[in-house]
DNA sequence: ATAGATATTATCTTATAGACAATAACTATA
DNA sequence: TATAGTTATTGTCTATAAGATAATATCTAT
């Protein structure tokens, strides 16, 4: 085909478009994916990532903004949400044609009792249930759940879309779990401290006044995404790289 | 919108799906792009990217293939042809609701003459000109693009995905060119000698017995990706490191 | 006061990147 | 043939970062 043909509006193949969202959350230290029970035919009764209709008047983004606000409530701008890749295998739908265009989010924090509407049910399924085949997705989503995990752990790599998992003001020790739960692999606390506090990416605030923990402990001190400013203030004397830095994959502390 | 609704056929609204392909080449050290000529409305003689329908039997990566191979005649499977992502803004075709999605490819030896059917011109346009806006594409496949590039300056990470720019046998020289005309920065001869060598990601072919180039100069040993195998074999003494590695991007040498 | 738990800092070793120098092997030309 | 120019290849040095590991600080619970 050539391209002069390729605009022809009266000759184009009918094709439904949707959106999907892969929404990652994390849970009692594990992370989870946001799931939809299906209540219709076809694979009823089973799960399925949440999506619907491209809208004629919105963008895909935008489509996939509302999605997510439809199916969590979630509509801080503060949400990270990503365009993942579009899937259009011609028999993906059994009842038609159907693209969809993927998206993943991180949701620092999910009403609990996500979903409504008529779905079934909804649920914060924990991811490695998926890879352990335990639970069966609807449609190609199991293919699209494993992109997307691909690409989140490549994502976590940057310590500011890891602190996406993290409410406004953490502690060193709550990123470091995303990490461990994203990656299924233990962080040596000492090193990961250094490599935070080394990134400047990070400000402190509320200096070492955090609470301890359940058991006790030394509390931590707080921290938020640092909103730069020529150069931000500094309430410790670390003042060490620039703001490069990226937290590396490939150690081989194991997972506890 | 809930899921249930989600997949009623009778209610989708009208939407092509087209594939567009950013087909990146290297002639000349110089980073280029295969862009068609467009010869009918809208933006008629205007630059734009190769694409076209999707068609109704074909997957998405299919449909992207087929579009390279009509668009310039490459049919091997050796290309390099990754998904990039999907563009959907109401308006970004004038006459339709058009979702696009756009690939991008790798080809280490166009034919010249590229371009057939009654598509107006194609040529290899250098990415240069189109980020100095010295010519306009039509769309918004100028922020396609853009994508693609940032996409591929990052894939270009990996060697292996650099050598796809290169014939199947290449001297390191060569391959260093890729990164040069990519990142547009010089590259250290002997640093990126010892990197390349320490991957172990390519074997030597042909020892030591390249030509020289037309300038003279100490001949060049050819390599090409290594075929694996247990344990390949090695024609020097090299046998460094494992097979990780990647080149980076933050050096501080110059483009000369 | 002591044990247990977590946070934080410090040391040491190793690997790698980048800067830079030195050598090797060719072509072209005086 | 000698010499300059060009490219390929190897070597050396330094700075930086990662990982392992230990030491210290500050809390809770008993």
């Amino acid at each position: 085909m050539s391209s002069s043909e390729k605009y022809d509006p009266r000759a184009f193949p009918p094709v439904a478009v949707t959106v999907d969202v892969v929404v990652f959350t994390i849970r009692e230290k594990t992370l989870r994916v946001l799931l939809i029970n299906r209540g219709v035919e076809p694979f009823r009764g089973e799960w399925a990532l949440p999506g619907g209709f491209l809208k004629p008047d919105e963008n895909l983004d935008e489509a996939a903004a509302r999605e997510l606000a439809e199916e969590t409530g979630v509509t801080e701008e503060s949400v990270y949400l990503e365009q993942l890749g579009s899937y259009g295998s011609p028999d993906r739908d059994p009842r038609m044609r159907v693209v969809t265009v993927a998206y993943w989010a991180i949701c620092g924090d999910l009403p609990d009792p996500v979903g409504g509407g008529d779905a079934a049910d909804a649920m914060l399924i924990p991811v490695s249930m998926i890879e352990q085949d335990e639970i069966s997705l609807a449609f190609d989503h199991r293919e699209i759940l494993r992109d997307a995990l691909q690409h989140a752990a490549r994502s976590l790599e940057s310590p500011l879309v890891a602190a996406k998992f993290c409410p406004p003001q953490f502690t060193i020790s709550e990123l470091r779990n995303v990490y461990e739960a994203a990656w299924n692999r233990s962080i040596d606390q000492g090193n990961f401290q250094r490599k935070i506090r080394a990134s400047r990416m990070f400000m402190n605030v509320s200096a070492q006044i955090g609470a301890s923990g359940p058991r006790g402990g030394r509390p931590a001190s707080l921290w938020s995404i640092r909103d730069e400013g020529p150069d931000g203030e500094d309430t410790d004397g670390s003042r060490d790289s620039e703001e490069n830095e990226a937290v590396t994959r490939k150690g081989k502390t194991r997972k506890r």
